[in-house]
DNA sequence: ACCAATGGTTCGAAAAATGAACCGAAGAAA
DNA sequence: TTTCTTCGGTTCATTTTTCGAACCATTGGT
């Protein structure tokens, strides 16, 4: 493994619930031994990506991320057109509403809009990761990927987080092959108990998907003509949304809901 | 020079005017070799911190760093804190306020405020980097820094960016003491014709310095009375920055305008 | 007082990186 | 149409860097 790769690997153990971490626990998280991970530390920090903290000299992210997000964000402005179109899908369907994008083999919340008219609602966090086998976004992923990559991600352990998640490849290839057909997935339950989500798939210039739309709602809300309003409200916006972003639709992409 | 450190530094040649760039470019630009700078790319794609784009196949900043800088702002929320009290500075104001912060050997933007009351105002950039020389911000920076420090970035050549900026030294060493006997800076047409900016520094939770936060103005507009406005509420709300960021001030730091 | 775990350091051996030279493709110039 | 230049990309003997077992001082818990 490149030494450069090994050393951005370390990144990815900071999570929401895991800011800041220590060298040891870095290095027994990683595997790495412990003078390789303090040396890669010290490149990371010396360029400004992770920083030391606290009197127990723990690590976290550093603030060079800002400005990389900030120049990245100026020049493919993802994120900023998706809380427009987002905030346009809440005041539709009036429930909770994301966007998630593919990065590597995973699937990352890029931002999030919230309807101020229930008092129930759906939460989320950008910068999650989601699993492709149980989420509506993940399964839209899923439905419109090169076939190598969704049987990778298929062959892996797939978690039982629900009593509904659904961890049978085969039904989930069954289901994948509906969501190409509708170009539209849908879940009940099989990420968070009680949610039921829609999502769409995005995709770039060369019509390869690189992310999901997607609303999430109480399952308690979901009568049959509150799912039809959200499926056309879906569509719409998530159609605008790959457009906006520049990108163009599969052949056969199926741009109306089916009678 | 480290692998690790190697590669992130050809992130550096990104900016808003060059948002993306060809191999043999960057090869040029960091006087790396094509094959070493083409592997190191790879090794950053691969994890998505630089993509590809376009028939010419250039590389671009990834979307990792949206992931990795809502991870570090949900961790440290500067942005966050610095944008509320921005904003409040600009309401008192009615002039664009900044705050910019340290990062190795630059001062970048982290975010910036307007206020809508006038036709003209001051425009900014986030992820820009500043001088230290001729900007209110960076000689906020250099007064409080370690001596060190300044005295690499001033040993550094010194652009003569518009007729007024000061460029000696010396006289920057005077103005120094003046700063950090008031605790507060300011600079009329070094960095850009036309405007007077004051700004404070900002300091961490060890009274190190980390950064600034700024009123920039047109020169039109300072009148006297103006001024002692601008200053009054830029060491309110600057004092209030630094407290709300969890920092402390160094000893002896002005925290009252002089009779 | 003792022990365990921390962050941090060292240097001979092992692994990875380097870059001159090369390739095919594409576009510009003659 | 042909030639030339520059592009992105690749190779592998040589060079450089990284690795990690063993060590250190410090700190906190028992």
């Amino acid at each position: 493994m490149g030494t450069v790769a090994k050393a951005l690997s370390l990144l990815d153990f900071f999570n929401r619930s895991r800011s800041t971490i220590g060298l040891s626990d870095l290095a027994r998280l990683s595997g790495l031994n412990k003078a390789t991970v303090h040396r890669l530390l010290s490149e990371l920090q010396a360029q400004g990506f992770v920083e030391q903290t606290g009197a127990a000299r723990e690590y976290r992210l550093g603030p060079a991320f800002l400005r990389l997000a900030a120049l990245r964000e100026a020049a493919v402005p993802m994120r900023d057109l998706a809380q427009t179109v987002l905030a346009d899908l809440c005041a539709a369907t009036h429930e909770t509403t994301h966007v998630s994008l593919i990065q590597n083999d995973a699937l990352v919340t890029l931002t999030y809009a919230y309807a101020p008219l229930h008092g129930t609602r759906v939460t989320m966090e950008d910068a999650e990761r989601l699993t492709f086998h149980n989420t509506a976004s993940g399964l839209a992923v899923l439905a419109f990927s090169p076939p190598d990559f969704t049987d990778a991600m298929l062959a892996r352990p797939l978690e039982k987080r629900t009593p509904l998640t659904v961890t049978d490849p085969a039904r989930i290839r069954a289901t994948l092959t509906r969501v190409r057909e509708s170009g539209m997935s849908q879940c009940v339950g099989g990420f968070e108990d009680d949610v039921h989500s829609h999502a769409m798939p995005l995709f770039d210039s060369e019509t390869r998907v690189i992310g999901a739309i997607a609303v999430a709602a109480p399952s308690a809300r979901m009568t049959p003509d509150h799912q039809a309003l959200i499926r056309r409200a879906l569509r719409h916006h998530g159609l605008r949304l790959t457009r906006l972003m520049g990108g163009f639709l599969p052949d056969g992409f199926q741009r109306e809901e089916a009678a």
